[in-house]
DNA sequence: TGTACATCAGTGAACGCGCGTTCACTGATGTAC
DNA sequence: TGTACATCAGTGAACGCGCGTTCACTGATGTAC
């Protein structure tokens, strides 16, 4: 027991300082973006920077746990937003999603600058972010597959081209992505590209000099993807 | 004369030395992404360093220089596809314009990077890119006045917010933009930012195992939003 | 419970590198008379 | 047309800085018996 409430201590120890060395990164990253320094996070955690080599191998690393806590820190911000809604109300889950996401990327601008703006020259995403980052995505094929299931029609539209048609339903193979039919798919897609180009636009500063009231208007495209899914 | 044609031999021999530093700053972009490095610029022209700056004050201002010229030669190939569409056939004029900036955007994906992906940490662009930015939505701006005048009528929708409405009415106030009812600009800036986001996916890599389609998929949205547009 | 050993966090110095920018200079090109 | 002067492009050295990463080390914490 002792040994075990000891063992922890060092662990606790250890955990808590590579939370603290992510929160230095994350708030360097407003200064250097993705150009991110591991001195400059050292120096202000008041550690020689060659301390940080022993929670992260290397500044690619740090990197990749930032992305992958960012990922799963929109997750949960756009789950929580979504499950708030009645299950019924479909396209109030969809707007709840939209306004979770843009919440958490108006309150973590250069997180999501992180993870939805340019790649970082010179870092490739290792492949375990690919996960994590699909999780917000999920959120909304859930909303898809229960407005199929009920029944929702979808709307007319321009016809979907065969080779897209078949590209998705290659991917209705993932039982992640199963029963929604393509051209629900397609809406889906197209209207969660939407969300991050509004937001984008928003947040790298597109916006200046036409739009003020970004809120609203937000919530104007929202209502418009809402009903451009059907719902 | 001998003086002019004199004259002109040096300050083309500038022009030109101006014009190497930019394009073999373009294909740095490649590399390091927006955090340029100006002695590999110069070391890239067998050059020294200190020679840079006779061309441009500085690192910023070379940055600068390349965002103009990538807003141009955006500007110009988005209004040379659409130009080449029937005046009358507005939905076409739409998709050729959504062509034209795709096939640049592949054509030139650091640029792309640089104009529209996350702002360059530490790089505050001047104010005199504002008006370059602008010229690619003037294409469509032109595509929306043509439709209003031509009495196409604007489909129906989620009410536009009274704070939305006032800022958009209010950007009728430059004649760039006026001429276009605020319910449709509204339209139009939603399919702009649409536009975009698509193309961000597919250029970040985001549409990566899920659709293979590119081409076919980004003509579909644009067809959609052409549809959404009332074109 | 007490002791010998192993693990681990953080140090400090060093390696080798690249960066933006300044400055006095040389030699060629252009200008004025 | 020819000459004296001014302009300008490019050089090379230097300043002062920051970076990622490695490595041998010390001292504290944990483990096994």
């Amino acid at each position: 027991m002792t040994d075990s409430v000891a063992t922890t201590a060092r662990a606790s120890a250890r955990a808590e300082m590579t939370q603290r060395i992510k929160q230095a990164a994350r708030e360097h990253l407003a200064v250097d973006g993705a150009n991110l320094s591991l001195r400059a996070v050292a120096r202000d955690l008041g550690v020689v920077s060659s301390a940080v080599y022993r929670y992260f191998a290397s500044r690619d690393e740090l990197l990749t746990a930032l992305i992958l806590d960012g990922y799963a820190s929109l997750g949960d911000a756009a789950e929580r937003a979504e499950a708030a809604v009645p299950r019924r109300d479909l396209a109030g889950r969809w707007i709840a999603l939209g306004r979770g996401v843009r919440d958490w990327a108006l309150a973590n601008p250069h997180e999501y600058a992180l993870l939805y703006g340019s790649p970082v020259p010179g870092y490739a995403a290792p492949q375990d972010t690919v996960g994590p980052a699909s999780r917000p995505v999920l959120v909304m094929v859930e909303i898809m597959r229960d407005a199929v299931a009920a029944g929702v029609p979808i709307p007319a539209g321009p016809r979907l081209p065969r080779a897209v048609r078949a590209d998705l339903e290659r991917l209705q193979d993932d039982p992640a992505f199963s029963g929604v039919p393509p051209a629900m798919f397609a809406r889906g897609m197209t209207a969660w590209a939407q969300l991050f180009g509004a937001l984008s636009f928003e947040l790298f500063g597109r916006l200046t000099n036409a739009i003020e009231a970004y809120e609203a208007y937000f919530d104007y495209q929202l209502r418009a993807m809402a009903a451009y899914l059907g719902l």
